[in-house]
DNA sequence: ACCTTAGTGTTACCGAAGTAACAGACTTGC
DNA sequence: GCAAGTCTGTTACTTCGGTAACACTAAGGT
């Protein structure tokens, strides 16, 4: 009952783990973030977004589900997103996160039922357009042709690096991928760490890594133990990313 | 030396374990073929392809390779092709096949260098269409607009696809997706079954699985001898869609 | 006909991850 | 403050798949 997510401490830090990965910087959110461009920011916002209604999401709110007939982008202006399934065994599997800024719900352009869903992971602000109203806009104003195809072929990428990771890499080598994944999609810097300012439940890691959430357990105390990560006083995510990038190659 | 894939016969049939899947009438390939339209057909090769010289690729040669820093679509007139990658442990991993009327190199789209390769499983006829060219002719034929998302849309759904199975299948049941994506993609009706009408060692069918070799071939004769597989007398694949169709939703 | 090479079938062994079960920590509601 | 619920940490057991090794078949070249 109540969300799970109210927990604001670090999990273990409480009891005998604890190694602080100098902290107490972490008001110094600057919002610097993101090497990955959020691709439909700016122009394409202007053409297509005006006279639009935002809906807001709350925290755990669905905002598309799996099976779902419409045929909408939801173009994210505030708030985290979580894009992922529901496997045929009944388990999430989270494909990705995404932010203000980007798109979800591309996945709609081709299938008649969406295969995929989205839930918010804070409160998010979105604003629903039909795809052939994107299709339009995109007719009319040629040189938005270039974002729209980049949206999908980041997101093509990004699934067939995850069915490498799949193919070849172990429980640890995989989480670490997510958690770079997840610095580089909606890191903000925090000193010489970068923060990843949501909350997320090991069992949200685990449907992202496609492992148990016991290995999730093991794995984070893993990487904690060598310094690669640590946690706010917020319980949120700090990476050493660097580190994390290193070990990750190996 | 010279192509393994010289044998003419299938592998165990000769010794024991035949169990054939009324062949006989295997000539009767009426190219009767996939489900999935090929997106490209059509309109857009009328607006994009003539006056472009096709280049011809012997079986197992490289159309393009990871790393390559030019940006082509490749328009395949007749053919078929292994698209994958080579993964960080040196190992090949195989994502789809594709045939004449498909396209391939379409990741390149927003990369710098390929993060993919495709190589010739047969023959194959294509044409190399500038990617630069390809976004020109979409901007001033709008219509063609719907058909390239859907390229991107369909490569997107199959990856997502194929992550859902890395995550939750064992070895069996990717291994009969991946037949029934093969039957779909290239098939040919052959009477009541389907075959696979290029010849795929066990290697490059574990390529396609993500799992050993070892693996492939004790699961190809289980299903086997269950009736859902067989072989041409050319050494192709036969395949009882119904039963494989039965058997991996279970 | 012989040798080489590629492909397939199979086994014994080992390691990584799933399963199940439970205890401790913290939150929330009563 | 107490009970219920959620989340995390951990361990014993099992299962699946990777590893290594090897025999056997077929095809091609000489």
């Amino acid at each position: 009952m109540a969300s799970p997510n109210h927990r604001l401490v670090q999990p273990a830090a409480k009891r005998g783990l604890e190694l602080p990965l100098d902290l107490d910087n972490s008001l110094s959110q600057a919002a610097v973030s993101t090497a990955l461009v959020s691709v439909f920011r700016g122009k394409f916002c202007d053409a297509i977004l005006p006279n639009r209604k935002t809906i807001t999401f709350k925290k755990e709110e669905v905002i598309y589900d799996v099976g779902d007939p419409e045929r909408t982008f939801f173009f994210l202006q505030d708030g985290f997103v979580k894009v992922g399934t529901i496997t045929s065994d009944g388990h999430e599997l989270i494909y990705d996160v995404r932010k203000g800024g980007d798109v979800v719900g591309e996945l709609c352009a081709s299938e008649p039922r969406r295969p995929d869903r989205a839930v918010a992971l804070e409160q998010t602000e979105a604003i629903p357009v039909p795809f052939e109203d994107v299709m339009e806009v995109v007719r009319r104003q040629p040189d938005l042709l270039a974002r729209l195809v980049d949206v999908f072929c980041q997101a093509l990428n990004e699934a067939y690096a995850q069915v490498n990771a799949l193919a070849v890499d172990d429980t640890v080598h995989r989480l670490g991928k997510v958690l770079l994944k997840l610095a580089a999609k909606i890191g903000q810097s925090s000193g010489p760490e970068v923060e990843i300012p949501t909350y997320l439940t090991q069992e949200e890691i685990a449907q992202m890594v496609a492992v148990r959430r016991e290995r999730i357990s093991t794995a984070l105390n893993f990487l904690r133990r060598r310094r690669m990560i640590g946690y706010t006083n917020h319980g949120h995510l700090l990476l050493n990313v660097k580190a994390l990038e290193s070990y990750s190659a190996s």
